[in-house]
DNA sequence: TCCTAAGATAGACCCAGTCTAAGTCAAGAA
DNA sequence: TTCTTGACTTAGACTGGGTCTATCTTAGGA
């Protein structure tokens, strides 16, 4: 995470103790944490941040390419510090869990030139969806 | 379309001159309209119909499996009528088009058991991503 | 240490969607 | 054909997630 911090601050990201939190608490393994959950979390370490500044961090971050944005369900969208490895998502439909999953294969690979409509096609998103074990 | 209103009627459902107008509406191929967007030209065929009742009966297809509910971007949800045919998207990242395609293979294949993490995994959704002719 | 533009803040605001209480009506019964 | 009733529709209040704005604070260079 301080290569995170280290990396941010070589492109002249100017280092705030906001923008730290932030980050520290998108820190580790399939974390998929709502903007309000990472807010709760952030406001354990510093109680007067805002949510306006942990939304505009989590866009920078975002546009930055550091932390990937998962919209799986209607709801709020969930923020995945995991996105300097290719992988796709995994949903439990009863309780909402998320995984990072790697499929074989490249699906793009998938969609035929007869079926691609002239489009420039970059990126495909695939999200699975079942029942996790405790659900099951 | 009369078949999809002769289906609703044979499983109970009561027809009404608003489920009428918002099953019309949903007529067609490649159609992925937004509630607001069915409402609107709902309303123009029946201008007194209320939000509440196009939410209500778009929920309604959905449940009883004749529509499918698409969240391609943040926003609005949309609704398609394509509920027939297994098929994924393609959106536009520039205007938000979208259109429905059917790339080879089934990609709930492409992930592993080792993948699944105890998973009962039922459905892929695949979001394919780029510019489309006008856009690029 | 000082300065200043970048960043943070509170809270108003917006949009998509849901809920509620009251009124309306499709379709089966008589 | 009319009656009846519970399913359906309505307006509008409300909610959750997110954005915007005006003002205040501060990181970090001079």
């Amino acid at each position: 995470m301080s290569d995170l911090l280290e990396r941010l601050r070589s492109r002249g990201w100017r280092l705030t103790s906001q923008r730290r939190v932030v980050a520290e608490v998108l820190d580790g393994d399939h974390v998929h944490l709502t903007a309000d959950e990472v807010h709760a979390r952030a406001a354990e370490r510093l109680p007067e941040i805002s949510r306006a500044t942990v939304y505009n961090t989590l866009g920078e971050l975002v546009t930055l390419g550091e932390v990937l944005e998962v919209a799986t369900d209607g709801r709020a969208k969930r923020y995945d510090p995991n996105a300097h490895q290719p992988h796709q998502h995994l949903v439990c439909s009863a309780c909402g869990t998320i995984r990072d999953v790697r499929p074989t294969g490249d699906p793009l690979a998938a969609l035929p030139a007869a079926e691609r409509f002239g489009f420039d096609v970059a990126t495909a998103e695939v999200t699975y969806r079942g029942l996790c074990p405790d659900c099951a």
